[in-house]
DNA sequence: TGTCATAACTTAATCGTTTTCGTAGTTTCA
DNA sequence: TGAAACTACGAAAACGATTAAGTTATGACA
């Protein structure tokens, strides 16, 4: 309520006196400072962002997009993760972060981008969304300064998941096992699954695993249902594998419920294995074998990569930051 | 970019005619405001939020503080789901959310109020925090409108889900199972934990199950070492339990992990029961007994009436709501 | 002693909006 | 026809902060 009037008036001094005592300026004396300073914690004084930002033209805010295709919101466990990183990270530097609206159904909404310069944001982060979605491109190819994760786009900075990496290593774990009927049920179409699926296919040429068209399918990220029926799909195969791989921990639920529905054993009669490695299925039977990705430093990196690109734009490089995951060996990928 | 100035100077007019215009005031002509509107949009022109909210004292900025002892951040099951519906309920009326700053590492932090004063929130919404903390109890007696959920303050707004109602149907059901030796980690102490506790005292009494002292047991909520170690307590007991309740979903994974560990079966050997009803737990074996929180409602409920409280101050009932959850029979207490 | 640098302020403009209070010009109506 | 009432707009002050440029007073130095 008090603003830099109520403390000038009280000290005498002229309100430009009061903002550079409050700053730190060092044309100010030293027994003046400590005079205003006293008198503003007197008064309660808070600084007003608002003013602050309209002057300086710097928000110190940071709008955070995410949008998945099962409207899972804040309850994603794998976004949630990363979001809590980069939240810490940013708030470390000075930076609140607010969400950038995403209810598509309002009528007069803003734009993604247009939602953006209301608030003033000083850059915004994107991730598991539509990244094909006119809106979001619009945001990226705007000038507010843009980290994305999970995607990347040519001249802006993007933090992925190493899948390549990921599914390599756990393809080569279940291999290892003695796997070699091994069928992947992937998510919906997006630069990560493409990334996988081919990751999938190279590793399994190189180690001389033949990999059937039936034994690819395609379900949805976090969606339980579909795995589900796709995993009875494909214990209804004439030859049924040994081993399936799931879109992520979460939809792998979906599957292990099928497979137990019918009697079947983990890992003793079929093996399983997810991806993300989310807190959730450390400590669940059986314990999950998985890539556990790092959203502890894909949040970090994403947001130290994006406040430098904020406060250091010119020696900031646009680059493409991949984040290594590693396969977790849980108790649900047999031995044979 | 474009302000309203350089919307003006193009058509002519003055900057109030403009802002009137925009704003759809009556006393702007038709033909002019179309004209207006049209140049607004060819120039991009998006308005200033902060300029706005300087004039105007309303940001439409949402303050939410959360903080559990865990520090899960936004990684918890519970509170990303009631936060999730608070946030669509709020944005439907044009609010944006903020996290406040909960890092209290920081040299120079500001404390929970004059971070909320500095971004000049319209209201705040404080959950699972620790409530005896000067710090919210300063901010829950300032002049912010504020809502709490799970905490109830003599004169504020506080929405809370039905633990005594959550525990006694919980309890009726185990004991209808046929269960009369009950064992109970609950979480530290806290003001869900005291009703909870009480309600199991009272429930079990009308009842007539008998609770031995040493049937009920101190943990943490979701703390997965804690209900690990206590569950191997209550095993080792002469006269163990035939059934346990969690203080949550996820704590109880720590227990089913412990029972396991001996061989034993859940809930052949041993009986279960949580407490939140996430998500994860619907779908794992064995599908645990819990009381499913209504965390839609919860969250949807504290976003109306802070929304309100904010509007229409005069006319808002300061009420404290109470959200009633439900049992979920799942398949983790045995029927004896 | 006069000049100049330095310290310690102040003045005033500005950021983009909103809003109150005018004020022309036009219409209505007795 | 003249007063009253409208209509459509403009002028200007404010919101709270920052900052470039200007102004004193003081001390240093040749």
């Amino acid at each position: 309520m008090a603003s830099l009037k109520d403390i000038s008036k009280i000290c005498g001094v002229s309100v430009a006196t009061v903002s550079k005592a409050l700053n730190n300026h060092t044309d100010i004396g030293e027994e003046t400072k400590e005079y205003i300073r006293k008198v503003a914690k007197e008064l309660g004084y808070s600084p007003n962002s608002s003013a602050r930002a309209l002057k300086t033209r710097r928000t110190y805010g940071i709008g955070v997009l995410f949008v998945d295709e099962a409207m899972s919101g804040l309850t994603h466990d794998y976004f949630s993760a990363v979001l809590d990183s980069f939240k810490r990270t940013v708030e470390k530097f000075g930076y609140d972060i607010t969400f950038i609206n995403c209810c598509k159904e309002r009528e007069n909404r803003m734009s993604y981008l247009e939602h953006s310069r209301y608030r003033g944001f000083d850059g915004v982060v994107l991730a598991c969304i539509d990244f094909h979605d006119p809106e979001v491109i619009e945001l990226v190819q705007s000038d507010i300064p843009v980290v994305t994760i999970d995607h990347l786009f040519n001249d802006r900075i993007g933090v992925v998941s190493d899948n390549v990496g990921g599914i390599r290593g756990l393809l080569e774990y279940i291999h290892s096992c003695g796997h070699s009927r091994i069928a992947y049920i992937h998510g919906a179409p997006s630069a990560v699954t493409t990334n996988r699926l081919s990751s999938f296919y190279q590793t399994a040429e190189r180690l001389g695993v033949e990999v059937p068209d039936e034994y690819i399918r395609e379900a949805a990220y976090r969606d339980t249902h579909k795995t589900y029926q796709v995993t009875n799909e494909l214990l209804d195969l004439p030859d049924p594998p040994t081993c399936i791989l799931y879109p992520d921990d979460f939809a792998a639920f979906g599957g292990i419920n099928a497979i137990r529905e019918r009697g079947l054993h983990i890992p003793a009669d079929i093996s399983v294995a997810g991806y993300d490695g989310i807190r959730t299925a450390r400590h669940l039977e059986p314990k999950l074998t998985t890539v556990r990705q790092d959203t502890e430093q894909i949040g970090c990196v994403a947001a130290r990569q994006l406040v430098s690109l904020i406060e250091r734009p010119k020696s900031t490089l646009i680059e493409h930051i991949t984040i290594s995951g590693r396969v977790v060996e849980g108790r649900s990928v047999a031995r044979i």
